[in-house]
DNA sequence: ACGTTTGATGACAGTGACTGACATCGATCG
DNA sequence: CGATCGATGTCAGTCACTGTCATCAAACGT
């Protein structure tokens, strides 16, 4: 048994989690989550640069997932069909977690800075896989625009699914959404 | 002749952008920019919401010419058409201020905080589009998709008009953009 | 076994963004 | 000419976040 009790950070992030679902984000100090997660306000701060970053502890995992698969999908796939590899394995990732999800977004959606942070989280995963085709040869901006066009159909199937009530999964929408863009964009 | 200077928010935001530019956005303090302008940090506050949103004065402007441009696409226009008529217009209203833009970049890109409220604004602007589209008989999620698509296409084309030295216009480049999306998407 | 070092935490003072409440005063209205 | 208004100033206060030093159990080396 060390001094402390263990699991620090989830301690924190799970105190963070509740108090903003409990009383909103802004009306949340962060001395209140140390309080609840049994430590102080110096020791938060030692684990999150700051009182949005409790909420996305995860956002490194998405990232190495979505890169590995974008990186792993055939040679000859094209830069769209390897996005949509990626967009698998996200929507794998987040299958048996979607209760967990939707407190999470139902926080963030409530406060301006957290979506904020929520859309820098996305536009850092965006310029992930953007590097990742690159390497697997695509040109820019074919490179950028497929990324980002990925990241539009994960965040329009994320919400869908996260509204809807479990009918379809994650995939399966993101899969609808990205055949959707290709029919708007009309393309060769 | 009021009793004070007129024009108190374009001091401030001038103020601002040249501290942010001179010394950094983190290194300047609201005191300094109130100083400069010849006001006091209060008032500051009073015209802008926080240190960031000085530098976004022209969003709203952005917002109603795009959404202006997309709405009166002629009714035969498919959801890409419309949008890229938005680009159109954002790019025309760029177009004579490329040294502004520039130097606005600079200061946001360098911190990123300031990229954060720059990709909240985008988002919002996306939003709008959206909700445009829908106006016009678009369904979802073919007008997020849509929306989103577009704001990837300006983004893009956007950061390379501010790399390069004027050879082509926004307006070009967000075009040579929406071709590659289509490439890239290959669609219907 | 025992002194040393290490690493996570606590304690505390300080800065700066942001807010609420009240005072000021030239301009405007009746 | 007095009442009102609107933009600003003044000031106190909260809270996010940081730097610094103290503490102390555990791991380590001898």
């Amino acid at each position: 048994m060390g001094r402390w009790e263990p699991n620090t950070r989830q301690r924190l992030a799970k105190a963070a989690l509740e108090l903003y679902s409990e009383r909103g984000y802004e009306q949340t100090t962060v001395a209140e989550i140390a309080r609840r997660a049994g430590l102080t306000e110096r020791t938060f701060f030692r684990h999150y640069a700051d009182k949005r970053e409790v909420l996305f502890d995860g956002s490194e995992e998405l990232r190495a997932l979505f890169v590995t698969a974008v990186a792993g999908a055939p040679g000859s796939a094209t830069p769209i069909d390897a996005m949509a590899a990626g967009l698998e394995a996200a929507g794998d990732l987040f299958h048996d977690r979607r209760p967990f999800a939707r407190q999470r977004y139902a926080v963030i959606d409530a406060n301006a800075e957290l979506r904020e942070r929520e859309l820098i989280k996305l536009a850092s995963l965006s310029t992930a896989i953007a590097e990742t085709l690159r390497d697997r040869g695509v040109e820019e901006p074919a490179a950028s625009l497929t990324a980002e066009a990925g990241m539009a159909v994960f965040k329009v199937g994320f919400e869908r699914w996260i509204a809807e009530n479990g009918e379809r999964t994650l995939s399966a929408l993101m899969r609808e959404c990205l055949s959707e863009l290709r029919n708007v964009t009309g393309g060769a």
